[in-house]
DNA sequence: TTACATTGATAAGATTTTCTGATGATAAAC
DNA sequence: GTTTATCATCAGAAAATCTTATCAATGTAA
């Protein structure tokens, strides 16, 4: 019966993610030293060298590569017992990590956290706020509970629940505003802006204008959607927007909104979750309010 | 991340074995309210019951019960950190815990022990001294590291190394010392004194005569070869002994001993091990070890 | 080469956690 | 009604863990 702790698999785990004493001591809100005596203690009840420490960096040994999977397993089966025991009372309560792709977060999280301060103060929301692979992953690994993002999501082990559906529309300097609305062809000589490799919002709207990834257009990337339409109203192109960042996007900039013609390029934006969540029905009910909000 | 210990895991793991605030206590080597507040910090932190206490006893709550699998699972996984650290370094050190079943475990642990002891001074071996179903039961639990017992053991996850063969000899009163061997069918007329139901050496005994454990006769059971041996040195009837246990049980006893014809009835002692274990190299080492000293 | 910056280890003292032993409360058993 | 068994609570002691300050080693730039 070897003695060792959570708390120095919480702390080895930070730092096989960082490689870095001190900013894996910044992870776990603790200082250097204490993480140094941790990572210490741990190799010295294991026996081994689990990090090599060369001059300029920290790695794993062949050992510690091995041990860090088995201890990452083991910080999951722990938190899903917390998750497991917090699904014993049926209501919407305790930290919920939500992580939201780029383009919906900015527009729908301040609403529904404004909603859910409200009626459900003891619930206590992390939003994560990254591209749709990164948040796939980290789901998986158990590292966020759900995510929000465009549908589908296509992972056998998430559960899909729809949100809403959102259209796409043009965005043109207002020199153009009088222009007739483009076709797909017609949008596909133009100069369009999007968001820079990575984003979903990128690959739905080529996928409208039927342009491949693979032919490489003179497109700049931004990284925000607000930047593009910063770009626009500067008149170095066109862009699209979902319809829910409408609002905000276009309040200040001085830009032209035209809606394509039906069909309108669209998308479905919805809340995932391990199949395997314990807290599936907390989830369910969580993704229903934030329907509610979203309509 | 919820704020739980892996010594309240191991102090929940006890008392829901026992059932006792007190003996679990016992078993982790603590005072009894230091478990209890364990298990109320435990509690605590999940936000629920895990064990209902009633006035005379205590036992896990539904959940409770859920959470019990899961929590003996992560200290399986825990421990087999520990094996695969130590099993990074191939020599044979640290702690075993290794199950022998009683007709087996007096004859040739001091003797294992002994030799070992020697050699192999940084070798903790603790032994555990059990009957067949319990060693394969506590060995897929992962408490025990390996067991010696009479193969096959016939389990899918076990690994099986054979150690040595014994025959079985016929143990009677000195009053009967000149009388001829008597067969198969006559040891059945006698009354034939046997371990208590659970010993594989009794049903391999009664395998020998070819009696059912079914059709039951007269005979006496025993805890004990010991008890055995002196029950027949005062004529109460005869017995088999494995081979191993003949000079220590027969030294100080007043008894016949005598060989059966070839085929002599006899049974293989081997080592088995979850094949998953990361001490496989180890375990092997040290079966070879027994094996020499046991031939 | 020297001064400087970065990074992990070490040391000392403070803080927090955990444990023990004594005692209390409750309910069953005699 | 007393005794017994059992778990909870309390106070103080012991152990662990943390923080701040500092050191040592290594690489980088002047």
């Amino acid at each position: 019966m070897i003695n060792v702790t959570l708390k120095q698999f919480r702390y080895f785990d930070a730092l096989a993610r960082t490689g870095h004493f001190g900013r894996a001591a910044d992870a776990c809100a603790i200082s250097q030293p204490a993480l140094s005596m941790q990572i210490k203690e741990l190799e010295d009840a294991l026996g081994t060298q689990l990090f090599e420490r060369s001059a300029r960096s920290v790695h794993l040994t062949p050992l510690g590569e091995d041990l860090a999977a088995r201890v990452r397993e083991i910080l999951r089966a722990v938190d899903e017992i917390g998750d497991l025991a917090r699904a014993d009372d049926e209501r919407l309560v305790g930290r919920f990590r939500i992580g939201v792709i780029p383009t919906v977060a900015p527009y729908l999280i301040p609403r529904v956290m404004q909603g859910l301060a409200a009626d459900h103060p003891d619930l206590d929301i992390y939003i994560r706020e990254t591209v749709t692979p990164k948040l796939i992953g980290e789901l998986s690994e158990g590292r966020l509970d759900a995510a929000i993002l465009a549908l589908p999501a296509s992972e056998p082990g998430l559960s899909e629940e729809a949100l809403f559906d959102e259209d796409f529309v043009l965005i043109r300097p207002t020199t153009e505003a009088s222009a007739p609305v483009p076709s797909k062809e017609g949008l596909r000589t133009m100069r369009l802006l999007l968001l820079e490799e990575g984003h979903c919002f990128r690959d739905q709207a080529l996928s409208f204008c039927d342009i491949r990834t693979a032919q490489p257009r003179e497109m700049l990337d931004g990284s925000s959607l607000s930047t593009l339409v910063q770009m626009v109203s500067v008149g170095i192109g066109v862009t699209l927007l979902p319809e829910m960042a409408l609002a905000v996007e276009t309040r200040s900039a001085d830009v032209a909104v035209q809606r394509f013609p039906k069909p309108q390029p669209s998308r479905t934006i919805g809340m995932v979750w391990r199949k395997s969540s314990p807290l599936t029905s907390q989830l369910r009910q969580l993704a229903d309010l934030v329907k509610a909000t979203a309509a």
